[in-house]
DNA sequence: ATTTAAACGAGACGGTACGTCGCGTCTTTGT
DNA sequence: ACAAAGACGCGACGTACCGTCTCGTTTAAAT
């Protein structure tokens, strides 16, 4: 992710004492702590500051809301998207999928995730700041892996690869958090084949 | 929905003075006026009560939080899924598909079924009304029209039809609520190409 | 005390099923029970309904507030007030202190009664009903034995009775509830030597 | 009165933020205001904070109940206590007295005080609060201007001055408040000569 | 014996206030 | 010069009772 700041308030002035980057660092920490202890609801500002040994001043001074510190909070540590490229597109592009559902499934993402984007629904901004800080260069790395199996004449040139994208994530967000259907191991596979038409 | 009553509290014993029913519908009515208005974080039980000209007490005697009460009034109106049985049952299908996209497009699909979600995450049981209510009787009826176009042979006898459940609304719900792309007229023929396997 | 009835509303006309006199003395005796239990503050109307097996309606049938309940409550125990004229117009006064003693001094009349006269500050009609039920036939007793000691002499004939009967109960009053001093075996004949102006 | 603060929390260490003293006059100001128009029972933390323009949370940061900020509203206003020391112990005596009187028949005096009462009737540490603060110091003084008489032979040296501060008190307090008889001109004459055994 | 009207239990209702919590802002003070 | 500590105005929380109001269901006097 290039920028880790994501909805950080703008840079502070050059003058005068430097921001605090092992504060800054334990209050995300301490942040994702009490998401997977509490819940997105439960989170309080306030508990955070008093966990972290931090004011709450010193929050606000750096993130404008709760879910500017979760966004970033979760965009620092979910950050393990990175598949090699094998020579073989069709098992890199199930390597991928699987990462997606790790991702998902893990409790930062299933957890966090859908609190995160019900606070977006009525902030354009946010969204905005998630969008290009986390979804962005999470589709792009997917959206290459089906070019290239693409290019290997699986799949039909004219593909709609936007819509791939979202079926794919879709399937796994919706199934993990919301029909909440057991992760069966052959899962990545299942999705796989339906993606690339394969009956 | 069989049970209209979704997470509302169990019933009263037979005596005694009655539920002003009246009054409760009111009180579901103006709890999505508001939904749509203000979004699910910022709908508050004291805004509901007194626009609803109702006390607090009243709404608490009957639902146990704000998300048993959005439940219940989601579940009350977006009941709208009942597609014809035509006979073609790939025409059946995409009928259906569209009714999914149209339901999450609408207002209380896309404002308040996130925040709604994301409360359900830590509540079991609400999320068991939540699954029962409103979840079963729509994976149901889709999954109806999924084996009627197996018995056709469009698909095999084999297919994972709770896989193509998730991939469906997952995909639809995936794009209106997180990706935000745009929805095209030929979304649901696309779709149904995706969950038929044609190519 | 002539009208036990206190505070309590008009009387029913005479045909209909009539007032369960039953349940009239339990909602009394639950009535002291809870005050002195909870205190004053803490009796709930909601509370003796509930212990006394009765609903809230009945007891606003017939008493107008909890002060009347109360005020009822009390005048109709704590009249243990006789005291026997012995030919001895001395020591009847002294029998009649003590009498003014062990009332103050006990749980009802020392919980309750500040609360209830607290209440009937604001409360014209509610203090004239204490005044005629339990105020004046007490210093009536209490100024007739007065009386007969100013007729034996020990007393001038120009004493302010009406003086010596706020002296008398006004010390037992704030001793006991407000100074809180101990009360010791020797007051009621302390306070006899007072009145009298023994030196 | 040598403590202010009365019953209100313990003291914040030094660091931080400090207590707004003008908000703090505000509230007690407003709290002795509401009790006069309302009395003590009308008289809701809620409206205090909206007279005052000051939030409930800052009410219940300093005092801990109702009781406990009626306490200290009490205290810091009724300290009208100051009788000049003339040479002449009985003048002196019948001075204090008066200002017992006007104490009492002054409008706070007369309307919180009973309900205080009431309150503290089980709230031990209430009532140790009040009694440091506010009945100590006015016994003490009272009981010196007793002792002065003493000394010029008044009274004889082993007069139960305890005793006679309860009646002294007890008599205004309970004409004026309980037995609602009127108070006049010469009532301290009388008192005095009831305290002084005069007749 | 039947009628009839009030008393009654249960409990829903619109209210008011409770006492608490967290928000986001703002001093104040120690380092 | 920071930040921690934390006071503050604010707004909503969920609860407790208030006093009133239907509801059937007794119950006992008047027919």
């Amino acid at each position: 992710m290039p920028n880790q700041r994501a909805q950080a308030k703008s840079p502070r002035p050059s003058t005068g004492r430097r921001r605090n980057d092992r504060a800054h660092r334990c209050i995300l920490d301490t942040t994702l702590e009490l998401l997977e202890t509490a819940g997105y609801h439960d989170l309080t500002i306030e508990a955070v500051a008093a966990r972290a040994g931090v004011s709450k001043a010193t929050i606000y001074r750096w993130w404008r809301s709760k879910s500017a510190l979760v966004a970033e909070a979760i965009a620092t540590r979910l950050d393990q998207g990175r598949v090699p490229i094998t020579g073989d597109p069709r098992a890199d592009l199930r390597a991928s999928i699987q990462v997606t559902i790790d991702n998902y499934g893990g409790s930062v993402g299933g957890i966090a995730l859908p609190a995160l984007l019900a606070d977006l629904v009525f902030d354009q901004d946010g969204y905005n700041a998630f969008r290009e800080n986390f979804l962005v260069p999470r589709r792009e790395a997917s959206a290459a892996a089906i070019r290239r199996v693409i290019e290997t004449g699986l799949l039909p040139a004219d593909t709609d690869v936007e819509l791939l994208l979202d079926v794919w994530a879709g399937a796994i967000f919706y199934r993990i958090l919301i029909s909440r259907q057991p992760i069966s191991p052959g899962l990545a596979d299942d999705l796989l084949r339906i993606i690339l038409g394969e009956r």
